[in-house]
RNA sequence: CGCGGAGUGGAGCAGUCCGGUAGCUCGUCGGGCUCAUAACCCGAAGGUCGUAGGUUCAAAUCCUGCCUCCGCAACCA
């Protein structure tokens, strides 16, 4: 029955903070797929977690007085917290790994040494311009008017010890990679931009530890130096399946990835150090990168610092998850930026949920219990209106599948509600209402509304993946079981039962009065 | 000349690779319907595609210059 395995990954976060709607974007984007895939018969690895050391974190916590490990187990189990989030928004994750964790510290010394003994990494120094209050190395082209950028004072020439990878040797087989295997890093801009950044110019050798800070996983064979992130945080996409160690023992089952889907500013990382250190570990390489859009606000990045950050939370409190999760994978292609507004997303949720789908549900179903009192009569005519839309619907399955593959989420979407849109006009067109005022019609009355819930029901089971909780309702309310929710079911037009019985429940999405919930999310944004 | 992306009706976008009288969603205006969540259906108005030039019978689409915006430049999805 399986169609084999499918891996599939966010990026570990940096918990120093709360999540926001750009790391709930990318989770549930994975989520979405993660979904599908499991319908479509995959066995599925879906992992998320936290990158939780480094300076920063070993900062932060020092400034609230708690150790660094008290700080992120709170970012991360806390009240309102990562673990929360995921909860919240329905996250599918099959594994969550943090780079605290035992088996994945163990696993990154084993790897360090690994490295170190195959002769990738050697010890060097690190030369570059220090500042001293801040411990910090700065680039040349990172100085402000040739001082510290944090904190304005003077930098001067430095070394420290530390550890190599042989980064530099891996230009070419980057390259070659590239060449290869085109659609390794999508979108392929970002892959132009690797090449021409980074590649074009030759890679320089990568410092994988450091002196200067403690907060990290200790290098064993050399006390001082911790593991810097590279290695510490790019190899958690095996430490989590089992590599070099005995807690998992999934390596051979799920590894190399299926695709790794990334935030565009990470694309380096992801598309030439981690290929490089696995090419140095004699192992497979990830099937494909992909680098998603940012959702950008007010014309900006959003960050903590510009005080813009959107919260998750708030807003699957006031319009649902669902609404939310369908709004993120809707409104922006998922490999570009996009703007995020309160109001494009309100508009999404009024226009396509409320008016379109849950409105469509909403008069079928009312209709079936107003004309044949919840039960239709298996007696049933066709007619000429029925073609267009039962032919739209049964190409809907394949449709949506070609997109999904190329992780077109808005596609995929769009086509859905194409369809629903098509059913809302096949209303129209054959006017149950006035069917209804004639016995001789009954038959063809039937039709139209059996013609109608088949369609609801293939649309629905297509949207599983973005809206699981609320597809799960109108599933109830169309009178569809376990059976007709599964993609075989809609293999083909006509799987529902031919007297199926609905049952009428609360409105799936009310329609929000948009000047109303703009002030209050305002008044929100204002307290915060 | 560090690199990449973007500039299309009021808003958000597609189209640009493989040039041939501009498309989608929302909004606006007019009409229809009444099963439905003031929802649904039909129709209309509105843009010459950042800007200057070039190639061509023909350019949003190819070439060149310029302007503006965003991002990246060793851990903010």
């Amino acid at each position: 029955m399986s169609k084999g395995t499918f891996y599939i990954t966010t990026p570990i976060y940096y918990p120093s903070d709360k999540l926001h709607i750009g790391h709930t974007y990318c989770t549930v984007a994975t989520d979405a797929m993660a979904r599908f895939k499991r319908m479509q018969g995959y066995d599925v690895m879906f992992l998320t977690g936290t990158d939780e050391h480094g300076q920063k974190i070993e900062e932060k916590a020092a400034a609230r007085g708690m150790t660094p490990k008290q700080f992120v187990d709170e970012i991360i189990e806390g009240p309102g917290g990562i673990l929360d989030l995921w909860k919240l928004m329905n996250i599918s994750y099959d594994r969550f790994i943090r780079t605290t964790d035992d088996y994945h510290v163990a696993a990154v010394q084993r790897i360090f040494r690994k490295l170190y003994e195959k002769g990738e990494i050697y010890k060097g120094a690190y030369k570059g311009l220090y500042c001293t209050p801040c411990e910090s190395f700065w680039t040349e082209s990172q100085l402000v008017d040739g001082k510290c950028p944090d904190c304005g004072r003077e930098v001067k020439y430095a070394e420290e010890e530390a550890y190599f990878f042989r980064l530099s040797n891996y230009t070419q087989k980057i390259l070659d990679l590239y060449e290869k295997q085109p659609d390794f890093l999508e979108p392929a801009s970002r892959m132009n931009e690797m090449v021409s950044n980074f590649l074009r110019p030759g890679l320089d050798d990568l410092c994988v530890s450091r002196t200067s800070f403690k907060w990290g996983i200790p290098v064993d064979f050399d006390p001082g130096h911790v593991v810097y992130v590279w290695v510490d945080a790019l190899t958690n996409y095996i430490t989590a399946l089992g590599y070099e160690n005995d807690r998992y023992n999934d390596y051979a089952k799920y590894w190399p990835a299926d695709v790794h889907f990334v935030g565009k500013e990470i694309v380096r990382f992801h598309a030439i150090i981690w290929p490089a250190i696995l090419m140095a570990l004699g192992e497979p390489l990830p099937k494909k990168i992909f680098g998603h859009g940012w959702l950008l606000l007010d014309g900006g990045k959003m960050s903590k610092s510009k005080g813009n950050v959107v919260d998750p939370t708030v807003l699957a409190a006031r319009y649902g998850v669902d609404a939310l999760r369908y709004f993120l994978l809707r409104d922006f292609p998922f490999g570009s930026d996009g703007s995020f507004s309160n109001e494009l997303l309100i508009s999404r949720i009024n226009t396509d949920l409320a008016n379109d789908l849950g409105n469509l549900v909403s008069r079928t179903v009312s209709m079936v219990e107003k004309y044949f009192g919840g039960t239709l009569p298996a007696d049933r005519q066709a007619g000429p209106e029925d073609a267009a839309l039962t032919e739209a619907a049964a190409a809907l399955r394949g449709e949506v599948e070609a997109e999904m593959e190329r992780f077109a989420f808005q596609n995929a979407l769009s086509l859905i509600f194409k369809v629903t849109s098509r059913a809302n006009k096949y209303i129209d067109e054959t006017s149950p209402w006035v069917l209804v005022k004639d016995e001789a019609n009954k038959a063809r009355l039937a039709a139209v509304m059996y013609n109608l819930l088949e369609t609801i029901r293939i649309c629905t089971v297509l949207l599983q993946p973005f809206m699981p909780q609320t597809c799960a309702e109108i599933f109830r309310q169309i009178g569809a079981g376990e059976s007709l929710r599964t993609w075989d079911s809609i293999a083909a037009f006509g799987a529902l039962p031919a007297d199926v019985t609905v049952q009428k429940g609360p409105a799936i999405f009310p329609r929000i009065d948009m000047a109303k919930e703009l002030a209050e999310l305002e008044k929100l944004t204002q307290n915060n």
